[in-house]
Parts: structure tokens; sequence; C-alpha cells
DNA sequence: CCCTCTATTGACTGCTGTTCAATACGCCCT
DNA sequence: AGGGCGTATTGAACAGCAGTCAATAGAGGG
């Protein structure tokens, strides 16, 4: 945990020109500051923008340091990726609340902030990262589902819980969670343009009511079915 | 137009080793030819993942020609999504039909038989490309906007049109867009993957529905809004 | 003060996007 | 038929970047 670091610095001569004294730190400190570098370069260009010589740069180390901790620029990413869907996911993890409907609200409305404030690393993010490698979309389906989880969660011991299970229905909050992700994108986006844009109270209630209507679009659907068959 | 194409063969020798003659195409041809490569080869693997030299070969011809086809390969591969998303929107036009729900239907039924049909390339120009380039993040996001007006349109003249420009519900729509991408990409790949999965019928009502509800959700957040103010 | 352990370097490789001057194919004119 | 011309096409050369590896230096311990 030490996170002393000495400097031991030279004087520059005309015979030996100044070298940068070699800064070592310890393996994870390194790696938290790699990753936060990744964090702020990935989020304002996209993949193939980013080469590994800036990342080095940025970093004041070689790029063959950063091989030494990440195999591959994929993987860089990815770790990067997975770091920063950890933070989304924490921020707007707001427990066990006691009301279903509250605890939702408040997800939505922590959610939304997060959004607002990290809007261009956001959208980077979430759109620019699942192409580059199967890996990294396997993180951001796995976030997705983990809100999905949290949701269901907060529904069980609702009337219809039993039905939270079928398929129409993960199906249907799958997708709404692709709502919330396009409806909370355009919000920022319509912020950043200048151009009218409903409140975070409105967007909250937006998301809310359509996920309300969804299940229940989808659980109609379910009974319909269920009655016929 | 005329496709007719002279191919003139040589002997292989041993002094003159045998050369792929040239194949001289017409401007229109090779576009076609290229873009339709572009799109078979984008569709099964990431946009890094294909390399310049694979599409020549495949094309046969050398890596020089297709840069004087295309400036860049982030234009080529603009071209090819721009071809995707145009066959797209062309296969899901179902024209002006007399009721708007009906037409929405068939629209949505048309939808996810294209999304069935093509679903790797789908999913892979859907999740890979947007990141790749802003350029392809603004061709994804018009093919969005021209299923919004598409929708809009299809409602226009319904009983509260007037509402149909609030942000809320272009938000709510674009919203909508965004849950059927999800959705239909959830679905197709439990088909691929072989779990419960429900009939295109289910989606497509499920789709429908959601649709309705969200925007009458959105409008009447806005009518309780203007009944405040 | 030296020794060791390892974080760190930097030069090297190979692949891939991109450029450009040269080339050859097909068409047209005589 | 054949020669000239326009242009589709080539292929070699360049540049930049991901990834490799043997060598190095800096800090801590004996």
């Amino acid at each position: 945990m030490a996170s002393v670091v000495k400097i031991s610095r030279r004087k520059a001569t005309a015979r030996t020109p100044m070298r940068e004294p070699r800064v070592r730190l310890e393996v994870e400190e390194r790696r938290r500051q790699l990753i936060e570098l990744g964090l702020q370069h990935f989020g304002e260009r996209a993949y193939d923008d980013v080469s590994i010589d800036a990342i080095a740069e940025a970093a004041g180390i070689s790029k063959g340091l950063l091989y030494h901790y990440f195999p591959t620029k994929r993987a860089y990413y990815a770790a990067t990726v997975r770091e920063g869907a950890a933070r989304l996911v924490a921020s707007t993890d707001t427990g066990e609340g006691a009301d279903p409907l509250v605890s939702l609200d408040a997800g939505l409305d922590a959610y939304l902030t997060y959004v607002k404030a990290h809007a261009k690393a956001y959208a980077t993010l979430m759109r620019s990262g699942v192409g580059v490698d199967p890996e990294i979309a396997r993180i951001v389906d796995e976030t997705r589902a983990t809100f999905v989880e949290r949701l269901i969660a907060g529904f069980a011991g609702s009337q219809s819980s039993g039905f939270l299970d079928a398929p129409v229905v993960r199906l249907a909050l799958r997708g709404w969670v692709g709502f919330a992700e396009a409806a909370s994108l355009g919000w920022v986006e319509a912020i950043a343009a200048g151009t009218p844009t409903p409140s975070q109270d409105e967007v909250r209630a937006l998301l809310g009511g359509a996920m309300m209507e969804i299940v229940r679009s989808a659980l109609r659907g379910l009974t319909r079915e269920a009655a016929r068959g």
C-alpha cells in the first residue's frame, strides 16, 4: 500500500542528456493508473483512435510496460470497460428498498444522474465498445443482465411473480433495458445539442412508466396465451 | 450497362508464369460487388478482423483498386452499413396502410422476419458498427429516425396527434426503437442458443403493445403536466 | 555496501491501412 | 486491322501501430 514514491533526479549535462527518471510503482497502483487513463481516453475517442503509444506516453511509461500488465490492447480495453460498467452498477445500487416502486424510482434517478454526469464516456463505452470484441460484448450483456436481475428481484413477491421467469417477460425486460439506454442517450444528446429537453423527473417517469407498461403488456400476452392453450 | 466481360486468357509457360488476367468491370458494377463483399465480411467478423487485403483477395483485385473506389477503410465500411440499413428500411416499408394499427403490425412482422433472416449480419452491424466512426453512428441514428418518422406518420390523424411533436414523446419513440432492437436481438440470440423462445407472433405483439403503452404513458405524463402548468 | 528481485525499458518485428507512379485492357477511329 | 487513348487496375513502397523480448536500473533487504 506504500504509495510513497522516491524519485532520483539527475542533472542534465551536455554529455549525458536529460532522461526522465524511471518511476517505479507498485503493481496495483500502476494498474489502477492505466485503467483510469483508459477510461479517459476510450471515453473520448473510438477504440481505433486510441493508440497504445498514446496511453503509454500519457502514463509516462514505455509501451512495453503496458503489455506487462495487459496481454493485448483488447484485454486492456476490456479491463477499462469492466471498470466503467462496475462503477455504473455500483452507483445505481440503491440497496433493498422497502417499496419496490420507490426503489425503482431511486435506481432510475441514480442511473440518469450518472448518465448525465458521464455523458460522453457513457455514450462512447456503450456504443463503441460492443463491436470490438466478443469479450466486451459479454461484459456489456452481463451488465444489462445485472440490471434485469435487480429489477426482477425488486418485483419478487409482487402479485404475478410466478410469471417473471417466462421467456416473454425476460425478453420484455431485456428490451426495456434497451429502451432505457436509447432514451437516456437521446436525452443527454438533446441536452448537449441544446434542443428542448424534458426534465430528469420527466425522463425518470417515462422510464418507470415504460417498464410497468412493457411488463404488463408481456404478462397480458402471457395470460391470454395461457387461457387459450 | 454492358455487363459482358471479355477475358483474355494466357498460357502459363515456364518463362512467363501464369498470372491472373485482369478483369475490367464498369465502375458501378465493381462498386456493387465490393459493397456486397463488405456486407458478407463485416456481417460475420468485427471491423478490425476484416482486412482490406482479405476483401481485395475475395474480390480478385488488388488492394490499391479498392482505394480507388473508397478513400479509406472506414468510408468503405460506412458504404456497406449504408447499404445494409437501406435494405432494412426498404424491406420493412409496408406502404401506407389504411389502418395505422394494421400497418404497424405488418411493419413489425416484416422487421422481425428480416432480423431473423439476417440474424448474424444484423447483430454485427447494429452492435459492432456504431463505435467505429461518428459517420457510422450518424447512419444508424438516421435509420432509427426514419423508423420514428414512419411511426409518427402512421399515427398522424389519430386523436392526440398534436402532442406527437413533444420532446417527451419523441424521446419515448426513440426509446421504443431501442426497445425493439434489444428485444429482437435477444429473440434471435435465444433462437440461436436453443433456449425456450417466444414465437414471432408473440414478439410482434410484445413490440406493438409496448409501443402503444409507451406512447400512451408519455402522453399521459404530458397532459398531466399541461393540467398542472 | 552489495545483492537480488522485479518493475521498467527500448529497440525490433510483422502486419495492415494508405499512397502513387506505372501498366495494360478495352474501346473507338481510321 | 491496327494504332492511339482513356481509365480501370496494378504492385511496390511507406507509415503507423500492436505485440515481443532480452537487457537494465532502481529499491529494499541482508
